[in-house]
DNA sequence: AAAGATAACAACCGCCAATGC
DNA sequence: TGCATTGGCGGTTGTTATCTT
């Protein structure tokens, strides 16, 4: 037996909506809520729709606060910058955009920004792959997002809280990356530098804090997730922030970033 | 001016995880 | 514990607008 659909296709409509319906799903929304069931809303609201369009059509166009119209050249660099770091995650870089839904950033994506963007940046997208279903919640969690500028090992990577930049670390491709696997980024070691969104900086081989800057002075030290939680929380360092850092750690050992 | 090509965007589809029974 | 249902997500398609020849 089939998956039951979640509505029955003959008897709804598609296709664009008009402004009546438009009307009507706004009005009982703004006047009921969802009451937490999109399937049954239709029929409650007069709609001759499927619930997931109903449910769409509210969120990509209909919900107060959308912002609709051209992106800025900082909200491109955001979505730009967040696609190469973790790719077509659109509800999680939407949410780093207000006002933004993911279709509409998904649409831009494709229209514009993808013939912008260099080719391995644009379709391979360096650490998304350390990035899995299990983890996603950790992802969304986070109040905090890198992205990797450069496409070759141990370049820029910045990290932002909502569309603020909040520090970018500098690292150089050194054989004594002690945890450096499969290519991927490692902020622990030597010779890393960091300068933080008020223009403080932090320089090579030591435990430093600096806002929410953390270097390590041995990157051969750190093996375990208690010995990195501990370092973060003697340097005073927002767990928050980076407990999705500690948790990557912990459920992908390919990917080590700080 | 007309026809075809391309771009932009709204909407749909199917999959999957979460949840409740 | 297993199944049904729902919400959410990303990929894709369809339609309309705009551009080019």
């Amino acid at each position: 037996m089939g998956r039951a659909p979640c509505c029955d296709k003959a008897s709804v409509k598609k296709g664009p909506w008009s402004p009546e319906e438009d009307a009507k799903l706004k009005e009982y929304i703004e006047k009921n809520g969802t009451c937490g069931n999109w399937i049954a809303l239709p029929l409650k609201a007069g709609l001759r729709r499927c619930g997931k369009s109903c449910r769409l059509r509210w969120l990509n166009y209909l919900r107060p606060n959308i912002k609709h119209g051209e992106f800025s050249d900082d909200e491109d660099r955001l979505i730009c910058t967040l696609f190469s770091t973790i790719g077509s995650r659109w509800s999680i870089i939407a949410a780093q955009l207000p006002g933004r839904t993911d279709n509409d950033i998904k649409n831009y994506w494709n229209t514009k920004l993808k013939k912008k963007m260099p080719i391995g940046i644009a379709q391979s997208p360096l650490i998304s792959s350390s990035y899995n279903n299990n983890n996603n919640s950790l992802l969304q969690n986070s109040s905090i997002m890198a992205s990797q500028n450069n496409s070759s090992l141990g370049n820029n990577i910045s990290y932002y809280s909502n569309t603020t930049p909040v520090m970018t670390f500098s690292t150089l491709t050194s054989p004594n990356l002690a945890h450096s696997r499969k290519g991927n980024v490692v902020m622990f070691g030597e010779r890393a530098s960091c300068t933080s969104s008020n223009g403080s900086s932090c320089t090579t081989n030591r435990a430093a804090t600096n806002d929410n800057c953390l270097i390590s002075e041995n990157p051969l030290d750190y093996n375990s997730i208690e010995e990195i939680k501990q370092l973060i929380s003697t340097n005073n360092i927002s767990s928050n922030n980076l407990n999705f850092f500690v948790d990557e750690i912990k459920t992908e050992d390919t990917l080590l970033y700080y």
